[in-house]
DNA sequence: AACTGACCCAACCGCATCTAT
DNA sequence: TATAGATGCGGTTGGGTCAGT
């Protein structure tokens, strides 16, 4: 026995959105906002599934949609970013405001594979298509290669040594994930699925992106500026809340030193979040501003 | 003017994952 | 703990547009 379909295919339209039916999304997302797709359509009076209510929504009437074309800029990000995540679009796409996932895929596709294949690069592994050798300073000897191909290559190269891994790129961010979660306290991956609930956090800490510079002083500088997110735990059976746990993440992420670290002061800021865990607990938020 | 093929992108589909009960 | 429903994600498709012949 197949699931249910998601909605009555034979009373729903199909096809491109008329101006008057995108009127009806905007104007009930309004009203009522984002969420409860599946209703949402009969609610709103619209003869649509509620997939394609989410996707239109999402892909084209968000008010914050930057429109126009990418910028050189925002085309080395996501070159970078698909290097280190693969086919991850909505990954990247959280890296590029104003930009959807939908989109990212489509001028991936269009353009950007071509533009790695003019620089000689495979757009799946972002390996140069030609083999290239290293002199004894690891140092890439391809002539034919500008210097900006090299420097893609070279970043490729420099993560996998960087891990002494003989794997491929997505297998070593594979790993790096992996060691990453089971270091980390438990609820971190709780985090990382709940981080697009929580826009206004950083939790870079949950996706963990690998590295990618050279310098290990600083890729330990910038990590750890961007993951000074901190969490507390508080038991949800008594009311007001009672602090059963304080947990800093600056330490449980492993930096030697818990400067600028201000946990403490977390329970007095009112611009905090908190996020329901299902063992009873909540996990505390406090912006990194704060 | 008619045809053709390449290109682009919105939208669909199926599967994976999350969540509530 | 198991299950069904809801949502999210990534691959794919279909149709509009445009340039070349």
């Amino acid at each position: 026995m197949g699931r249910s379909p998601c909605c009555e295919k034979a009373h729903t339209n199909k096809g491109a959105w008329t101006k008057e039916e995108d009127q009806r999304l905007i104007n009930y997302i309004r009203a009522h906002g984002e969420g409860c797709w599946r209703s949402l359509p009969k609610a709103a009076g619209l003869l649509r599934c509620g997939k394609s209510c989410r996707l239109r929504w999402i892909n084209y009437l968000r008010p914050d949609l930057k429109r126009g074309n990418f910028t050189e800029e925002e085309d080395e990000i996501i070159i970078k970013l698909h290097s280190l995540l693969g086919n991850k679009w909505s990954l990247i796409a959280g890296r590029l405001p104003g930009r959807t996932d939908n989109e990212i895929k489509n001028y991936w596709n269009t353009h950007i594979k071509r533009k790695l294949l003019s620089r000689g690069l495979d757009p799946q592994t972002h390996r140069p298509i030609t083999t290239t050798t290293k002199n004894i300073n690891g140092d890439i000897n391809n002539n034919s290669y500008s210097d900006h191909h090299n420097k893609q290559i070279s970043d490729v190269n420099s993560i996998e040594e960087a891990n002494s891994s003989s794997g491929t790129t997505e297998e070593f961010v594979h790993q790096q994930q992996k060691v990453q979660e089971e270091e980390f306290h438990p609820e971190l991956n709780l985090i990382r699925t709940k981080k697009q609930n929580y826009p206004e956090l950083n939790l870079d800490l949950s996706i963990s992106l690998p590295i990618q510079c050279y310098d290990q002083n600083e890729i330990m500088k910038q990590e750890e500026e961007k993951q000074k997110v901190s969490y507390q735990v508080f038991d949800t059976a008594a009311k007001p809340p009672v602090i059963t746990q304080t947990i800093c993440l600056c330490y449980q992420l492993g930096f030697q030193s818990r400067e600028g670290c201000n946990c403490k002061a977390m329970m007095s800021n009112n611009r905090s979040t908190t996020m329901n865990l299902n063992n009873g607990f909540h996990l505390y938020f406090r912006p990194l501003d704060s």
